[in-house]
DNA sequence: GGAAAGTAGCTTAGGAGTAAGCTACTTTCC
DNA sequence: GGAAAGTAGCTTACTCCTAAGCTACTTTCC
């Protein structure tokens, strides 16, 4: 805990002690926090986005095919396995993109099951400029802390997340 | 980066870099662990908690009410504020609730606009026992740090949070 | 080369949230 | 003490997701 200011969490965790002092919350030290902090920076980032007439989810989409770099080309199958989301959910999300002239979906030339989904100019634009807002968003909210806590907290959370994928079934 | 080896995050920095080396990256390395991490972990816990018939989000009512002490009893309007949920939203988790007779709202004695919730016997004993099982699940995870790791992972997040918060408007 | 198994994307039904608007009640303030 | 403003909880319409099931096509394997 250090000599730090109590906060949100810290309450939450001296109210169990006082009703239930048998419990070990050390862990709510840690995961309370995570998940408010990716509930707020994703609020906060939802609105970086907006004004490009973007949700964070298709975000992702639009991110997903620019980091595979041109022709800008992706399945939607590997879409929906990428960003974990179920063939229908990538379905109102193509759809979604689609409408608003970002991508343009397109049969597979060797697979006729499959479709090939590319970025249009407009996508393109709006996804490079939409990537360094978010980014800058989320650069001014990491600047609470100096690059070495920034560099050991990365380190922190990657150790802690490969433990977390490992055990996973 | 350290010694670690390379995650799913540092494979998308690194297709980044390739296609986009102006941008800053760096935030990724936090935030995108934040995302990823608060995921897979409320994923693994709401799985802890369906064996109770409950979700995240109820647990989240039913665990506000207990740390609250006895006689267990909060208003919807301090619920759904705590929880940051609309009082839509929480009209709807109260009456599943309320269904499974977890918990019980009755008139509040002193404004006749307001109601007051309250954790039925069995209401606190599902929340007495699936808190144990939510904890030990997180802890399990967090054994991939140390507890000196711990300790600093807490503390380099409470600090990010606090920032967070402060600019949030 | 033809049956069986697998895979791709879409559709439908249902769950859980938001935003906005409603009624009922309370507080404020002249 | 009565009008205006504020607050509590619910309802409705809408969004976006999942789970399950569908058709169409491809791969596997005898």
């Amino acid at each position: 805990m250090s000599a730090q200011r109590k906060d949100a969490v810290d309450a939450i965790i001296d109210q169990w002690a006082a009703v239930r002092p048998d419990l070990d919350t050390r862990a709510m030290e840690v995961f309370g926090r995570v998940y408010r902090l990716s509930r707020a920076m994703g609020d906060r980032v939802e609105k970086v986005y907006a004004p490009y007439g973007i949700s964070r989810g298709e975000f992702d989409v639009l991110a997903t095919l620019r980091r595979a770099g041109e022709p800008y080309t992706l399945s939607p199958r590997l879409l929906s396995s990428t960003l974990m989301l179920t063939t229908g959910g990538m379905t109102g999300r193509l759809d979604k993109l689609e409408r608003a002239a970002l991508l343009r979906r397109s049969p597979d030339p060797h697979d006729r099951r499959g479709l090939q989904v590319t970025l249009t100019e407009k996508g393109l634009a709006v996804i490079d400029e939409a990537v360094g807002a978010g980014l800058a968003a989320q650069t001014a909210a990491l600047s609470a802390l100096d690059d070495e806590q920034a560099g050991q907290l990365a380190d922190l959370l990657r150790t802690l997340l490969a433990g977390t994928q490992d055990s996973a079934h």
